[in-house]
DNA sequence: AAACATCAAATTGTCGACAATTACCGCTAT
DNA sequence: ATAGCGGTAATTGTCGACAATTTGATGTTT
């Protein structure tokens, strides 16, 4: 586990993958039933290995399974949202908490640099801040906590569904302007080793990017 | 997933509930070879439960699996230690703060009612307080979080893995006796649906857990 | 018409066998 | 003696078939 480039030795491992980028990306639609022996045609592959991919998905909370029943996508809900960045929230803070004080000044530096090519971006493409860019830069932060158990519950815990509800609920819109701004904010926390406004400043990015999604989950509440 | 009662239903239930509580406790050796044909035998199953019981436990983070290699009982280390508390006061400290939010009157009274129990047994069996009860009690404050997420990571998730280095590194000497009184202010903060206080409290109780359980990991830093 | 029992079809759970990969041991060469 | 190299034994990965359970429809009863 923690196989961070995500490079697939198995064929559960190929399965596992395909099957949940499907699935974050939404052409396994949420809410869906996932048929073993459907799957297993589909994908071309035993239904063991499906059922390990299945239960691998389950760990990370993007299906979730009823023993004699099945398993199911899981449907995005807007208490679901909630529940699911309040846990991300006091995670990644965490995460930049201790990033401040063990990641190294080269990693730190390398930070900086990812920054700057997002900055030309933003520039370049005109304030489209990219979901790749984004998801990079929560990444290292994650990595340079040097928490194992952390780095595992988060990248091959929640992330991909944090992903889901980006990808599916939209991420565009006036807000990602915002986004880069903060990330700035948050390194030059770090670059000062000052831990606790690192988390802060985690925490609060974290819950603007909450209400940003939110809006967007229910947008009949804002009339 | 999520079945507190934790009522086995299929073989590979009861295989993974056996398995589990035999590493935790130490029957089963910490930095083990998990062998699936001689567990296949002994637990008399077959090789596919033990595949599906082993992949449960590397949820947990209880056993690390390698592609085509293998799966190994983890092995407990100061630094695991510290990355897994660390951890756990994040998660358990927001779950203290939204159960004071979220816990009805009557969850709250019946957790006054454990402790009274608790407070009993204290001075029936001279200040030795149970790890069943505190278990219990930690477990009470995760269920009032009513963070779907939360509960999942700390109940199938880490918190076997808590239990391991509790129970294989000695949960007993003089510091269970001052645990009852950090309950009862919990409680007490909880009471007063003080998020904040309740937060702060179990993260001390927490790293104090730490801290006790990390003595007795490296006696020899305490000459 | 609604609720219940019964049975057939489909789905999941479990098993043993085979294929692919790795680990171990003895051998050779330097 | 040690490093590198087969080759064999053991282990993990994958597969298809069978058993157990659930689901849904059908028919019966109140």
């Amino acid at each position: 586990m923690l196989n961070l480039t995500e490079q697939p030795i198995t064929a559960a491992d190929k399965t596992f993958f395909q099957l949940r980028k499907d699935i974050v990306e939404g052409v396994v639609l949420a809410g869906s039933k996932l048929s073993e022996t459907e799957l297993s045609t589909k994908y071309s592959v035993s239904r063991a290995v499906i059922r390990e991919a299945i239960n691998r998905l389950a760990t990370c909370h993007i299906v979730e399974r009823k023993a004699n029943v099945g398993a199911r996508v899981v449907s995005l809900s807007p208490e679901g949202l909630v529940d699911l960045y309040q846990v991300r929230e006091s995670l990644e803070g965490m995460a930049a908490r201790l990033a401040a004080q063990n990641m190294t000044d080269a990693e730190i530096a390398d930070l900086n640099t990812l920054l700057n090519v997002h900055s030309q971006d933003v520039k370049n493409h005109g304030s489209y801040y990219q979901e790749a860019g984004d998801v990079d830069f929560h990444y290292r932060i994650i990595l340079g906590s040097k928490n194992n158990h952390l780095i595992a519950m988060l990248v091959n815990g929640i992330y991909h569904l944090v992903r889901m509800y980006r990808v599916q609920l939209g991420m565009s819109g006036p807000r990602v302007s915002t986004a880069f701004e903060e990330h700035k904010h948050i390194v030059q926390a770090i670059c000062n080793r000052d831990g606790e406004l690192a988390e802060m400043l985690m925490r609060r990015h974290i819950l603007y990017s909450k209400n940003n999604i939110q809006r967007k989950l229910a947008p009949q509440l804002e009339a």
